[in-house]
DNA sequence: ATGAAAGCGCTAACAT
DNA sequence: ATGTTAGCGCTTTCAT
């Protein structure tokens, strides 16, 4: 064990004073090339690395980007959670930590925000995360919320349009000749669960079609929530030709509840979910959804975030609504 | 903006010496209650938070708890990974952050482990981890390996015991009346895959069963895999009457690509696979499969690290290899 | 091109 | 019960 290598360690062992060995590893212009190779040389082999923290308070910054999840065990699936979190990382400049965090385990704890961060991510599902999105933005620090769209236009914001998506959802469906059509929602307190209700509310009426109560039932998200969502639409009495399920997970669980009742997906009932998960494809039948552009949001946030960082920045603050797209796969049959 | 309100901003406001707010927010038993009450009340006014940079730096410690993955987008499956992360977040003291990282990532852009943390959480999933975990445990501070056995015994090693899985799925397969049995093995470089795959080749050997080359196939953990991994076999002439999946994902995508090759699951080849994932129960045929006892891991791994931070270590360093267990579901079909 | 000294915000001896 | 002083490891004036 090396037992704590500072910058006078060095210093003492180079007759320098720990000023220039400072400069030298900061690579300033000010110390001549020959020392700083041998203060380098130095610290290589006495395997110095800088105390963060000691650096951090005087340098006022803390080499720590906060990213935020609404929650961590719900509403959150967990693949668009680790892409998200290999995403960020492969992007941030070295020496750069990322703190994961959630703000319903902050409520949980009857916790506030933790004020050591450069930067924050927020990857927010519900405006339920605009009580802790104040308290970082109040910070004066840069923040770029993601996912959802927020009702304030001084944070970069970068969401996905999950109305338009739901949008081309049911108007695929009407094109396939479906006019008994079902929604399975997300959680009430999501604003994507909201939006995609609103919009195929919005649709059908504009197509004059009537919506059916009983047609109409709520998850979480869950595929667990989808199942039983589904079980309720089947014993409902008539049953729909087919059913927009607010996310993938659901139509998942929805599609096993069909399966365990007897019914044929999708000759009997068709299926359309939202998110583009990664099982999707390959679940039977192969699922036809919307596909939510996380990739784009990701790259969006982040190039923001690291200029915002960098103060390199020069935008003005923008939001934007990012396009989902439909991919047509099997689980949607065309009725006459 | 209240610009940085520190303990001497209290301590002149309060009268008193900043010492002596240090103390108070700290509760100390030196601090008369009523000026305590006082501190704190201005505190809260003042809203008032620690600067946590230099309370690290003084305290040497960083309020960090360093998280490793092998990889962040291959290997590790995205609801363990959320799981994880998310019992791990709950498990932690306030005031604690989860710092993610990856070997994966540290090793593409060359970087040695971040020293700034106070105890180390590692998921491993192959032994090339293991250059990185000998950086991790030099440090001298608090490192628990999680998921995979490690060749050493000077730290806390919690796995699962997948020998020993497997060889009770496999033994189910033989009970059920199964003699041609195919395997699809996860990524060669991972520890779980080459036991898994020990013990597959073991047990049928035991039992006097040949190994038949063709149905023996490697994928790389991820859905896609298996659906190319069981394409081959299906190719390779004749077939098994079951397959022993790696792990669910792939045993997944397997599934879909007998389906799409006119084959049924399990009617005409059974399946089990490995993990116990959040969607096997809702795949079509439900999934039966090996569980990993995830919760146990983690719980025992948090556990242990959390007593090694506060120096309430007592016992000895453990190694646990913890017993999945078969859960029995649809995908394998009893045969004469 | 290098060094001396100050200070970031906090805790901890060591007074009193 | 409270204050004074020093110091954690680093960067940054200000000298030289």
């Amino acid at each position: 064990m090396n037992d704590k290598v500072t910058i006078k360690t060095i210093a003492k062992m180079a007759n320098v004073s720990h000023t220039t060995v400072s400069r030298a590893l900061n690579n300033s212009p000010l110390v001549k090339e020959k020392t700083k190779k041998e203060i380098r040389e130095l610290a290589e082999r006495l395997n110095y690395s800088p105390n963060l923290n000691a650096k951090a308070l005087v340098e006022h910054r803390s080499f720590i980007i906060a990213v935020y999840f609404t929650d961590l065990n719900s509403g959150t699936s967990p693949s668009f959670m680790s892409e998200m979190l290999h995403q960020i990382k492969e992007m941030l400049p070295a020496g750069y930590e990322i703190a994961v965090d959630s703000f319903a385990g902050l409520r949980r704890a009857n916790q506030s925000i933790n004020l050591r961060f450069d930067g924050a991510l927020v990857v927010s599902q519900s405006s339920s995360d605009d009580v802790y999105i104040d308290q970082l933005a109040k910070t004066g620090k840069p923040v770029v919320v993601l996912n959802r769209e927020i009702e304030r236009d001084d944070l970069f914001n970068y969401a996905s349009d999950d109305y338009s998506g739901t949008v081309t959802a049911i108007e695929y469906l009407l094109r396939m000749g479906h006019k008994k059509i079902g929604i399975i929602s997300g959680k009430e307190e999501f604003a994507s669960s909201q939006n995609r209700l609103n919009a195929f509310v919005d649709v059908l009426n504009k197509h004059n079609i009537n919506l059916n109560d009983n047609w109409m039932v709520t998850g979480d998200y869950s595929v667990k929530s989808g199942y039983n969502a589904m079980e309720k639409i089947l014993n409902a009495g008539e049953l729909p030709t087919c059913i927009f399920a607010s996310n993938d997970d659901m139509a998942m669980g929805a599609i096993r509840a069909c399966q365990d009742y007897g019914f044929n997906v999708p000759d009997q009932i068709s299926f359309v979910g939202f998110d583009g998960s990664a099982y999707s494809n390959y679940f039977i039948p192969r699922l036809t959804t919307i596909k939510k552009p996380m990739r784009e949001i990701t790259n969006k946030g982040l190039k923001t975030l690291n200029n915002l960082i960098n103060n390199k920045n020069i935008t003005p603050i923008e939001f934007m609504n990012i396009k989902p797209s439909l991919v047509v796969r099997e689980s949607v049959k065309k009725i006459n």
